[in-house]
DNA sequence: CCGGATGTTCACCT
DNA sequence: GAGGTGAACATCCG
């Protein structure tokens, strides 16, 4: 999906809806509503919501009623009366198909929610459970994040994907806050001294905040570099490319150790 | 034409 | 159990 930053900005757009009635829920797509019988969806109409909550990349509205569920998988992008806070993603087109329109909801007050998702990777369920999703990532403290990597012979990089452990970092944000953090994102996961995870939990929080302002996910130095021929925006070393937690990985075999 | 892309889930390995 | 791989989803881009 886009990750938890551009999830942070849906969440932000997706209030502007708090104190809404629900009068109508389009869910032409029943692919895309999961583990919930796409009949039961109907039970929001004229629920109020009440708030929005995120737990990484999981968006949460919250009615008088059920819960919502969000998920943008890698192409899904919110739309609260018609305005995107993201107009286009590294790899979907700015372009609105209908077809795209996967799951939306309609006010009684006027405007309208929509989820547009291209691939269709994301999808939307009633009531989901955010504690099967590990702590989140712009929260965790240090301990937090020591006890994530604790006792793991995973690569480092794949410990902090895993969403059940840590939720809400992408393939992007992973690869820029470790090298930010000079760490090999190879390394054994349980295998970083005191002061490695001092460095690693410095360089995340900063990194979040850093590009959450900056406008998100892709905004990162190692961006541009992100591809083959790519050299390290520190030292001018060729990046290694590799794949790492089952996702191409760029790193700079030079300071990230 | 082909490979790969901000993700998740599942089956199937070791 | 812990990890890894590959497939599937569907579209775009280089």
């Amino acid at each position: 999906m886009p990750e938890v930053l551009e999830v942070e900005y849906f969440r932000r757009v997706a209030d502007r809806t708090v104190g809404r009635t629900i009068a109508r829920v389009r869910a032409p797509d029943e692919w895309f509503v999961k583990r919930t019988d796409p009949a039961a969806l109907g039970v929001l109409v004229g629920c109020r919501v009440t708030g929005t909550r995120r737990r990484g990349k999981l968006l949460m509205i919250d009615t008088d009623g059920p819960v919502l569920g969000l998920r943008f998988g890698m192409t899904g992008r919110l739309l609260v009366d018609g305005f995107a806070p993201i107009e286009r993603l590294e790899y979907a087109s700015a372009r609105y198909e209908p077809e795209w329109f996967r799951f939306g909801l309609d006010f009684a007050e006027g405007g309208r929610l929509d989820l547009v998702d291209p691939r269709r990777l994301g999808g939307v369920e009633l009531d989901p459970d955010p504690d099967r999703l590990g702590p989140d990532v712009m929260t965790i403290g240090a301990a937090g994040l020591r006890d994530v990597l604790a006792g793991s012979t995973a690569p480092l990089k794949a410990r902090l994907l895993d969403q059940d452990r840590l939720a809400g970092l992408g393939n992007l944000l992973v690869d820029e806050i470790l090298w930010r953090a000079g760490l090999d994102p190879a390394r054994p996961a349980g295998g970083l001294d005191p002061s490695e995870l001092a460095r690693l939990h410095r360089h995340l929080r900063a990194t979040l905040a850093r590009l959450l302002e900056k406008g998100g996910s892709n905004k990162g130095d190692l961006q541009g570099q992100r591809r083959r021929d790519g050299e390290c925006p520190r030292c001018g070393t060729p990046l290694e490319r590799r794949t790492i937690g089952g996702r191409t990985t760029f790193s700079c075999p030079t300071h990230q150790r």
